[in-house]
RNA sequence: GCUGGUGUGGCGGAAUGGUAGACGCAAGGGACUUAAAAUCCCUCGGAGGCAACUCCGUGCCGGUUCGAGUCCGGCCACCAGCACCA
């Protein structure tokens, strides 16, 4: 028998199953179902891939590959979201063209990839930044535009000086989640998609997928629906303006108000503010304080009063003097707020220091701080100082005040969203051209379809621009065009897509990857919609999880998306450490090349170990003896030839341990529990060297196993050994219930709780039968007392003797 | 602060409420070898004991149960996400 040359066999088969394209896949094959396993495309960074990127490859690859043996017909595809600003960003560094960086990213991308043996359809590959590509997703941006889901509005937006205008979503802590420069507020005319509009859908369809909880949860906390009521104030020297309450059942308690400090009625309101300057003064402060100091001041909360202004609570009558305050968000709700000092802390907190008075009205103890509403809510607490409806519960006044309000033709009842609508809006160059032209004539009208793509011109320079413009807009030859409407001289939008926009909706395109006349075809949707089994990063289970299921139930709404929900289930890998615990970085050098470990382990053992090293979730440090483990491992398999027999079904001695296995490995790759699934097989490979002898049929089902982690070897041990038939033809092998009875089990016996010993008994002896071996064995025995009180027996499982 | 997650040997980690530590790493001992590597065998949670064996042990404190790493209540620590959400 010749060694294990790993070096040769993972080349011989890479190169096999390319040559004979084993893994491209039709969208319908006959007799077989279909199956659509994912995972997340990245984005090529130019540094290369490190051990720990390639977890979820191998691991989906080990899924991918067992189902194709189990006769599924299976989608594994793979491709590049390029468009972004790390590609940018790095171009800028190198003084390159973006698109060179990226050429030159994926080429290395797809070298790393292909030395490991992945089973994906790279016939399928899909580039974000490629025109075939963002043609369509320029043709799903008019789609939404036409739909009345995209609009261009003037909103206040997160300004970093590096990166231009930011989406809430890519704020991290006040900072950027990119380059982490401070974030300030400006003001800008954007183009948003109105998210929001489909915000209770988004959370409410949740449950028609497989989420795991955890998922769900940061889902529906991301959407952050509330219930409450709108309030309208009258403001004594004129005007008025809403608020937004959930605690409607406070507002006999309302001692003043608060007002973002860039909302329009603070404009509104200019000639009737004495103190004029002040306030200006203090809107100007607030307006350069960032998210991040806005936050860092939550123990000192700022305001400032407006003098002259008083709103009338309309539920008593009452004046109350007005203030406007930063902690207060002029995104969310209506930008103004009724302050309760009573019974919310945060007002409680404004009041005390600028000696507010509070009027209390549920009972409680405010003494030390507000009575919220999670202190009384579902108590019983009822109200006082509340007018009529002093002396009603919580929860009757909460209904009785609203009704009252409404019937006044003050309020309404209203639902609303910790989610923002999407700034879609980029002052960048590496994106999609937002393919809009305007017109003064006609407004904005989108560039017909036979036009598209709206390709991004090459240019010299395409740095940001200082004043947060698009670099586009200085090229006088793509702006100038005429309204495909009217015919005028018209100029073309300006700025591009995000970094989320390709990668929205790159899942429906595999589907379909040469299509030139549609996004994909409704067939090929059909065909392998819901996408089975998505695996992706932690850091995106909100953000573009959101996205890709909005743009997905929008399509499904105008017809072009079968499916009410894109993903099925959505799993994440935990990240791999450097061997010293902290995460793979060059600059700490703790960084580990797979092409080093292929080098002097082979693909196989990489792959064994990056499914065995802790559980698939989970954060994990990198070692780099579990390599060399799993490549012994791979020996003794190898070397498993010199106990080959004849034999066509499975040996007395080793049936029990087969069926176990063949159990254990199918469900576990089914619940994503790669490191039991190798354990198992280790075990019983120790089962087989116990055993010193294996038969053809132990071996073939053995390799079959085996083959979803360690590819190469299983296939070339199959072929080596004349194994019939063809591997590719090889079908996933079934265990049998009855040969995993055993007829004679090991009993643990306890004693009064403890464990006191084993008995060997037959599975199907009864207590009497049982207690009598107990008593007869010297060991257990001697704790034993009498009488026997209770007898607890657990076929299978255990005895517990109460005495 | 809120939400979610995690806490088990020297290490990575196993355990449908039923023998805690599977599988592997590291370590120690042995066999083979001139030697090393490779391979094979043995030991390997802690304390005590010559031994048979005994007691303790899954972050901490309680509870439920015949039985708790697992379930419940209350803490502590770490990790991640969110950030004044009215």
């Amino acid at each position: 028998m010749e060694g294990y040359n790993f070096h040769e066999i993972e080349a011989k088969w890479q190169k096999k199953w390319e040559d004979e394209k084993r893994f491209v896949v039709k969208n319908h094959e006959e007799g077989k179902q279909n199956e659509y396993v994912l995972i997340e495309f990245p984005y090529p960074s130019g540094k290369g891939l490190h051990v720990g990127h390639l977890r979820s490859y191998t691991a989906l690859d080990a899924v991918a590959r067992k189902k194709r043996l189990e006769g599924k017909n299976v989608l594994f595809p793979m491709g590049c979201d390029a468009f972004g600003l790390e590609a940018e960003r790095t171009a800028i560094r190198e003084h390159k063209l973006p698109q060179e960086i990226v050429a030159r990213n994926i080429a290395t991308f797809k070298e790393q990839l292909k030395q490991i043996g992945l089973s994906f359809d790279w016939s399928r590959e899909i580039n974000t930044c490629d025109p075939s590509y963002y043609k369509w997703t320029q043709w799903l941006f008019i789609q939404f535009f036409k739909h009345g889901l995209a609009e261009k509005r003037e909103t206040l937006v997160n300004f970093c000086k590096n990166c231009g205008v930011l989406a809430n979503e890519e704020v991290e802590g006040g900072k950027c989640c990119q380059c982490h420069e401070e974030v300030i507020q400006k003001s800008k005319s954007q183009w948003i998609l109105k998210m929001t509009e489909y915000a209770d859908r988004l959370a409410e369809d949740l449950k028609l997928t497989k989420y795991q909880q955890h998922i769900k949860t940061s889902q529906i906390n991301w959407i952050g629906k509330s219930e409450g009521v709108q309030v309208k104030f009258q403001i004594k020297q004129g005007g008025s303006f809403e608020i937004f309450t959930t605690c409607i059942e406070t507002i006999y308690g309302i001692t003043f108000m608060v007002l973002a400090p860039e909302s329009e009625i603070v404009k509104s309101l200019k000639d009737k503010i004495e103190n004029l300057d002040e306030v200006n003064e203090y809107i100007k402060q607030a307006a350069k304080k960032s998210e991040f100091e806005r936050q860092e001041l939550v123990k000192e909360k700022s305001g400032c009063l407006l003098k002259g202004i008083t709103a009338i609570n309309p539920a008593n009558g009452m004046e109350v003097p007005v203030y406007i305050g930063d902690f207060v968000l002029a995104g969310y709700g209506t930008g103004a707020v009724m302050a309760v000092p009573a019974h919310d802390q945060r007002d409680y907190d404004f009041a005390k220091q600028r000696k507010i008075p509070m009027i209390q009205v549920i009972e409680g103890d405010i003494r030390n701080g507000a009575l919220e509403k999670q202190d009384y809510l579902g108590t019983g607490a009822k109200l006082i100082n509340s007018g009529e409806f002093s002396g009603l519960t919580v929860e009757e006044a909460k209904q009785k005040i609203t009704e009252k309000l409404i019937s006044l033709g003050v309020a309404k009842k209203q639902v609303n969203f910790k989610m923002r609508d999407w700034v879609f809006s980029r002052q960048r160059y590496w994106g999609e051209p937002i393919p809009m032209i305007y017109c003064d004539h006609c407004g904005w009208v989108p560039v017909p379809e036979d036009q598209l793509p709206v390709v991004l011109p090459n240019v010299d320079s395409y740095e940001p621009t200082k004043d947060g413009e698009s670099p586009l807009s200085a090229i006088e030859s793509f702006v100038k065009t005429t309204c495909p409407k009217c015919g005028a001289p018209a100029r073309r939008e300006t700025d591009t897509m995000p970094g989320w926009a390709g990668s929205s909706w790159y899942f429906m395109r595999y589907c379909d990857p040469k299509n030139d006349k549609e996004f994909a075809s409704m067939d090929s949707l059909r065909a392998w919609l819901p996408v089975n089994i998505y695996n992706g990063g932690n850091e995106h289970t909100t953000r573009h999880l959101l996205y890709a299921r909005f743009w997905n139930k929008f399509f499904y709404d105008i017809g072009i998306s079968p499916v009410l929900e894109p993903f099925e289930t959505r799993i994440s890998q935990g990240i791999i450490l450097g061997s010293n615990g902290v995460k793979m970085s060059k600059s700490l050098g703790n960084v580990v090349d797979p092409r080093e470990v292929v080098k002097e382990y082979g693909a196989d053992s990489l792959r064994l170990w990056e499914s065995f090293i802790g559980d698939y979730s989970e954060m994990v440090n990198w070692n780099d003896n579990g390599v060399k483990a799993c490549f012994k491992f791979l020996n003794r398999v190898w070397a498993m030839q010199d106990f080959l027999v004849d034999g066509d079904k499975f040996s007395s001695e080793l049936s029990y341990a087969f069926n176990y296995a063949i159990k254990k490995v199918t469900n576990d790759i089914n619940d994503i529990k790669f490191n039991t699934a190798v354990s198992a097989l280790m075990t019983l490979c120790n089962e087989i060297y116990k055993n010193r002898k294996i038969n053809r049929e132990e071996f073939k089902t053995l390799l079959i196993l085996l083959n979803p982690f360690a590819p190469h070897i299983t296939e070339e041990l199959w072929e080596i050994n004349k194994f019939s038939p063809e591997f590719k033809n090889v079908s996933w092998p079934n265990y049998d219930e009855k040969a995993l009875v055993k007829n004679v089990i090991s009993l643990p016996v306890q004693i009064n709780g403890k464990m006191r010993g084993t008995i060997e008994v037959s599975p199907s002896a009864g207590q009497e039968e049982i207690l009598n071996l107990v008593k007869s064995d010297s060991v257990i025995s001697k704790y034993l007392t009498e009488p026997i009180k209770k007898v607890i027996l657990v076929p299978n499982r255990i005895i517990n003797i109460i005495c």
